[in-house]
DNA sequence: GACATGACGGCAG
DNA sequence: CCTGCCGCCATGT
């Protein structure tokens, strides 16, 4: 058990930190740990996060507010379903006024 | 040890 | 406006 996830650690510790009916994306939580340009590794982290059910990966979608990453769930209904279950509209795959749900921790939680 | 892939994002053409 | 490539780090074959 490599405890080296400081990285995947963080990035747990900032989607918990989303406030329920609101999303983050990739791309947000990679630059508030520094690394935007590893937005990948943001991906990673959440499939590792699939073990820790403190993660709730359904509230982190790519900067378009699209649910690319539902196939990983146990079902690809489920994040919708979760989403939907927290208020979120979700048409698609694709969350409505995500602009407006979106969830920067690098500014909101400045 | 090298090649290919992945829950992304940005920039170039 | 749309398509394609690169970067980034880790994992799997």
């Amino acid at each position: 058990m490599p405890l080296d996830k400081n990285f995947f650690t963080d990035v747990y510790e900032v989607v918990r930190l989303v406030p329920k009916g609101r999303v983050t994306t990739y791309g947000a939580i990679a630059e508030y740990l520094g690394t935007k340009s590893s937005a990948r590794m943001v991906g990673w982290a959440m499939n590792s996060a699939h073990s820790t059910s403190d993660v709730p990966a359904h509230r982190v979608v790519n900067r378009q507010g699209l649910l690319t990453g539902k196939h990983h769930f146990a079902t690809p209904q489920a994040m919708q379903q979760l989403l939907e279950a927290e208020g979120i509209v979700v048409e698609n795959d694709q969350i409505q006024n995500f602009d407006k749900l979106a969830w920067y921790p690098a500014k909101e939680l400045l």
